[in-house]
RNA sequence: CGGGAUGUAGCGUAGCCCGGUUAUCGCGCCUGGUUUGGGACCAGGAGGUCGCAAGUUCGAAUCUUGCCAUCCCGACCA
C-alpha cells in the first residue's frame, strides 16, 4: 500500500496531484513553478506530438525553429500583444557571472556584463517570427507561409499547477502568413478543426468549438477560436486556441507583399497552439480513484502482460506463451510490455498498471495456459474475462478500439449532462454553485457585463459556440436584449 | 505577490513547545530464503548536509533572522 491515492470526492486537487506524481508522469523540480516531465509523461507527450505533427504536415505545414530570446524592441512592436504578456515575462539582463570576492565559492552577476538591450524569454513567438517573415516575404508568390514550431515557452505565473499552468511548458505554435483575409480565416478555422479532431479522436476528450469574447481574446488577435473541454469537477479547460491575427503583426513589423496587380498589401496572419496542458485535460477527463485512464491511441503502453507463476519451471512455460503474444501484438503495431520482473508480485503489478492507466492488462498462469485462455482486464470498465488464446491479439486490438470509443462516449455523456441553460440570474448562480459545468445563457455582448459576471461568480465566458443557434432573449445580468446564448463556466 | 500550512533517509512520519549520549517508527531499498491468481512473509543489512544560510549558545533537528521549495486560499493568468 505504498501508493495510496486521494479520492476525487475527498480533495479533487490533491487527487489530481497524486495521479501526476504517483502515476509517474511528472515530478516537482527545484525551480519554482517548473516541473520535470518524467519518461512516462514524456512518452505520452511524444505520442501526442507525433500525431499532431502528422496532422499539421497533412495540412501542408512544415516545422522550423526560432530563438528562445526576443529582443525587447521586437517584443514591444505589437503593442497589444506586448501589453498582454508584459506581466508574465522573464527577462535576461546580463550575460556573465563572476566569482564573488566577498563570498568565496559563490558566484554573482557581473555588473560589467549588462546587456545593451534586454532579452525577453518568449512567452509566445509572434514577435521574433514576424520580424523574420518580413525578410522572407516580398511578393504574393512567397505566400502562404505555413510554419509550425515545437518549442518551450515561459510565462511567469504566480500560481502553478502541474501540467495545467507552469512557468515553462512545451507546446507547438503555428504561425502562418497569407495573401488574403479569407485565406487566413480559413486557416484559423482549419487548425481549430485539426485540434478538435485530435483531442476528440486521439485523446478521447470531447470539446466545444467556439470563439472567445473580446475579454478573453489573445492579445493582438482579431478573433480567437478555441476548443473548450469539461473536467470531472465541472470546471472548464481551454484545450487549444487558434487565432486570426488580421494584419496586426504585419503592420507592427511592416510585412508587406506585392500582389498580382503590383500593389503593396499587408500580409494576413494566424497563429495556433496546444501545449502540455492537454495532458492535464486528459487526466481530469478520464481518470478515476484507482489512477490514470489512458486513451489507447496515445497511451505510452497499450497492453501489459503479467505472468503468474509458481517456480522457475512454470515461469519458463508462461514466458514462452507471453513472448509469442507480445510479438504478435507488436507486429500489429500495438505498444505492449511484458512485465516478468520477479521483484513484484502480480497483485502489486495489477495495482501499479491501473495507477498508470494502461488500457488492457493480460494476466496468465499455468492454469490459463492449460485451458488455452488468458485473463484480460480492461482499465476503463475494470471488467475481467478469460479469453481464448485463439485470435487473442485480434480480440485485444478490438478491445483497445472499444476502450477508445467507450471513454470518449463516457466523457461526452458527462459533458452533455453538464451543459445547462439558465434563464434568470438566480438560476445561473445556482447552477454554478450546485452543479458547475457549462451554463448556456444570454449575454448582452458587452465586456462590462462579462466582467461583472466574473466578479460576482468567478465564471467567465468560455466561448460563443460555432454555428450557435440564434434566438432572442435577455441578458442574464442586465436584462438587455441578446441574440444568442453563450457558454459560461468556472475554468482552469 | 498577500494570507495560511508544510519541509527530518526514496515516501509517510516521531522528536521541536521545554536545546544535551548513537535522531524514532512504518513502507520502500539491498542480501539470502520461502513465495507468487489483487499491493507476500521471515532473517539480516544499507541508507541522514534534520530544506539552505547566517546568528545565539559550551552545545542547535529543537531558539532567532534571512532565503529556497511545495501545498491550500486569494490576487494574477489568451
Amino acid at each position: 500500500m505504498s501508493k495510496e491515492l486521494t479520492a476525487r470526492a475527498t480533495d479533487y486537487s490533491q487527487w489530481y496531484n497524486d495521479l501526476v506524481i504517483k502515476g509517474g508522469l511528472a515530478d516537482y523540480s527545484a525551480v519554482r513553478g517548473c516541473m520535470v516531465i518524467k519518461p512516462y509523461g514524456y512518452a505520452l507527450w511524444e505520442n501526442m506530438r507525433d500525431q499532431l505533427d502528422k496532422m499539421f504536415k497533412d495540412t501542408g505545414h512544415v516545422n522550423a525553429y526560432f530563438p528562445l530570446f526576443v529582443p525587447k524592441s521586437l517584443f514591444e512592436a505589437e503593442e497589444k500583444n506586448a501589453e498582454g504578456f508584459a506581466k508574465e515575462c522573464a527577462i535576461v539582463t546580463h550575460y556573465r557571472l563572476k566569482t564573488d570576492e566577498a563570498n568565496k565559492g559563490k558566484l554573482m552577476v557581473d555588473p560589467e556584463a549588462k546587456l545593451e538591450e534586454e532579452l525577453i524569454i518568449r512567452p509566445t513567438s509572434e514577435a521574433i517570427i514576424w520580424n523574420t517573415y518580413k525578410g522572407w516575404i516580398q511578393s504574393y508568390r512567397d505566400l502562404p507561409i505555413l510554419i509550425n514550431q515545437w518549442a518551450n515557452v515561459v510565462r511567469w505565473e504566480m500560481r502553478t499547477r502541474l501540467f495545467l499552468r507552469t512557468a515553462e511548458f512545451l507546446w507547438q505554435e503555428g504561425h502562418t502568413a497569407h495573401a488574403t483575409k479569407e485565406e487566413a480565416i480559413a486557416e484559423t478555422v482549419q487548425m481549430l478543426d485539426v485540434y478538435a479532431d485530435f483531442v476528440e479522436q486521439y485523446m478521447a476528450v470531447p470539446v466545444i468549438k467556439g470563439v472567445k469574447s473580446a475579454n478573453e481574446r489573445f492579445a493582438g488577435a482579431e478573433d480567437t477560436y478555441c476548443i473548450e473541454a469539461l473536467m470531472q469537477d465541472g470546471k472548464a479547460l481551454q484545450a487549444g486556441t487558434s487565432h486570426f491575427l488580421g494584419q496586426n503583426f504585419a503592420k507592427a513589423f511592416n510585412v508587406q507583399f506585392l500582389n498580382k496587380e503590383n500593389k503593396l498589401e499587408y500580409v494576413w496572419a494566424t497563429s495556433w497552439g496546444v501545449s502540455t496542458r492537454l495532458i492535464g485535460a486528459l487526466i481530469m477527463a478520464h481518470s478515476d480513484d484507482q489512477g490514470l485512464v489512458m486513451p489507447p491511441k496515445i497511451a505510452p503502453m497499450q497492453v501489459v502482460i503479467v505472468p503468474i507463476y509458481k517456480g522457475e519451471e512454470s515461469k519458463a512455460t508462461i514466458d514462452a506463451k507471453a513472448n509469442s503474444l507480445m510479438q504478435e501484438l507488436k507486429s500489429m503495431g500495438i505498444r505492449v510490455k511484458y512485465d516478468n520482473s520477479d521483484h513484484a508480485r502480480p497483485g502489486w503489478k495489477f495495482a501499479e498498471y491501473e495507477l498508470k492507466g494502461v488500457p488492457v492488462r493480460v494476466a496468465m498462469g499455468l492454469r490459463d495456459i492449460e485451458n488455452n485462455v488468458a485473463e484480460v482486464a480492461r482499465r476503463d470498465t475494470k471488467e475481467k474475462q478469460s479469453l481464448s488464446f485463439d485470435g487473442l491479439s485480434t480480440t485485444i486490438k478490438n478491445m483497445l478500439d472499444d476502450i477508445q470509443v467507450n471513454i470518449y462516449n463516457k466523457a461526452l455523456a458527462f459533458r452533455n449532462e453538464n451543459i445547462r441553460e439558465a434563464n434568470t440570474w438566480d438560476e445561473f448562480v445556482q447552477i454554478l454553485d450546485e452543479k458547475a459545468g457549462f451554463v448556456s445563457a444570454h449575454w448582452d455582448g458587452t465586456g462590462e457585463t462579462e466582467e461583472k459576471i466574473k466578479e460576482q461568480t468567478k465564471a467567465t465566458i468560455r466561448c460563443i459556440p460555432l454555428n450557435n443557434k440564434q434566438e432572442t432573449g435577455t441578458c442574464i445580468l442586465t436584462g438587455k436584449p441578446s441574440t444568442q446564448r453563450v457558454l459560461f463556466a468556472r475554468a482552469y
